[in-house]
DNA sequence: GTCCATGTTCTTTA
DNA sequence: CTAAAGAACATGGA
C-alpha cells in the first residue's frame, strides 16, 4: 500500500525511533523475504547501530554504522512497525528485530522491536553491496523534478501517460492511487500517449503531481486496507481522493460519473468530462 | 466458486 | 533488437 506518501510517512515515524539504536535479529520466520538469498541477515545486523533511515522512491533505506546499507520495500501489504517487545506479533510477521537503547542516554523505549509483516509477501528486504546504489534503474524523485525534465522523460515513450507514470524508471514513487489523482487534477485523460502531451499539459501534470503528493503526505498517506505507519496509525488521505476507487460516483468537480477502465492491468479512474480529449 | 487489491518482474508478442 | 502487453507472484476480503 505504499506509494511515495505512505513510504514517506513510514520513514518519518520510523527515523526518530530507530536512529542511534542497535539491532539484533530476534526472529526471521521466512528467509525468502531477503534478497540476495545468501545475505545472512542475523549475522549482518548483529549489534549494528542505525545511522540513518531515508526514502528513495518507494524504498526505505537503512544505513548502518559499519557503512552497510539495506532497504525494505513494502510491496502491496507490507508493514514496518515499532512496538513493545511483549506485544503479540500479528500474523505474517516475517522478521522481528530487537532494538537496543539509544546511544547517548536516551533511555526511553527499552524492550521495543521493529517488525516487518507482509501477508502477500510482494515486499521484502534487499541487502546492498558496498558500492551498490539504492536506486539503480530508478527515475528521479517527483517532488523535485522540473517540468522540462518530466517532459523529456514522457517524450521517450508512446505508452499511455497513466502507464508511463506507473513506471518507476520514468518517475520514482508514484503508484496507482496517486497517478489517477494527479491526472485528474491536471485534467489529462489517462489514455493519452505520453509523448503526445503538450508543454502546457506537462506543466499542469508536474504541478498536479507535486500538489497531490504534498497533500497526501500532509494527511499521512492513504489507508485502503493494510497501510499503517511505524506507530501503527492509519493514514487520512483516502477520504480526499477525487477519483481513485470512486467509479460510478459523481465527479467532485462536475458531478459526471467517475469512469473505471483497465490500463496496464491496473484499474484506472477518471472523470470523462474533466479529463476529456483523447 | 469469482473477482479484485496501494507493486514489481519475468515472459511473450509485435 | 526493442518496446509494449500480459501473466505471474501470494494472500485475503467482498
Amino acid at each position: 500500500m505504499p506509494e511515495l506518501p505512505e513510504v514517506e510517512t513510514v520513514v518519518a515515524t520510523l527515523r526518530p525511533r530507530l536512529v542511534g539504536r542497535t539491532l539484533v535479529v530476534a526472529g526471521l520466520s521466512r528467509d525468502d523475504i531477503v534478497t540476495p538469498s545468501t545475505a545472512d541477515l542475523p549475522a549482518l545486523l548483529a549489534g549494528r547501530r542505525v545511522v540513518d533511515v531515508s526514502r528513495r522512491g518507494k524504498r526505505i533505506v537503512f544505513a548502518l554504522d559499519d557503512g552497510c546499507r539495506f532497504y525494505v520495500h513494502l510491496g502491496m501489504t507490507g508493514q514496518l512497525t515499532v512496538a513493545a517487545a511483549d506485544a503479540a506479533a500479528p500474523p505474517h510477521t516475517h522478521l522481528e528485530i530487537k532494538l537496543g537503547p539509544a546511544v547517548p542516554a536516551g533511555g526511553s523505549g527499552r524492550g521495543e522491536v521493529l517488525r516487518f509483516r507482509d501477508p502477500r509477501r510482494f515486499g521484502g528486504v534487499w541487502w546492498l553491496g558496498p558500492d551498490e546504489p539504492a536506486d539503480r534503474g530508478m527515475g528521479p524523485e517527483p517532488l523535485t523534478l522540473r517540468p522540462a525534465a518530466l517532459a523529456l522523460r514522457l517524450a521517450g515513450t508512446a505508452r499511455a501517460v497513466k502507464v508511463a507514470l506507473l513506471d518507476q524508471a520514468v518517475v520514482a514513487g508514484l503508484g496507482n492511487i496517486y497517478v489517477d489523482e494527479s491526472l485528474f487534477l491536471a485534467r489529462i485523460h489517462p489514455l493519452r500517449p505520453a509523448r503526445g502531451l503538450t508543454a502546457p499539459e506537462v506543466g499542469r501534470l508536474s504541478r498536479a503531481i507535486k500538489l497531490t503528493l504534498r497533500r497526501a503526505i500532509r494527511h499521512r498517506g492513504s489507508t485502503l486496507r493494510d497501510y499503517r505507519d511505524a506507530d501503527g496509525n492509519a493514514g487520512g488521505f483516502q477520504s480526499l481522493h477525487r477519483v481513485y476507487d470512486r467509479a460510478g460516483e459523481p465527479c467532485r468537480a462536475c458531478r459526471t460519473a467517475v469512469a473505471r477502465i483497465v490500463l496496464g492491468g491496473r484499474s484506472t479512474h477518471f472523470c470523462p468530462k474533466c479529463q476529456e480529449g483523447l
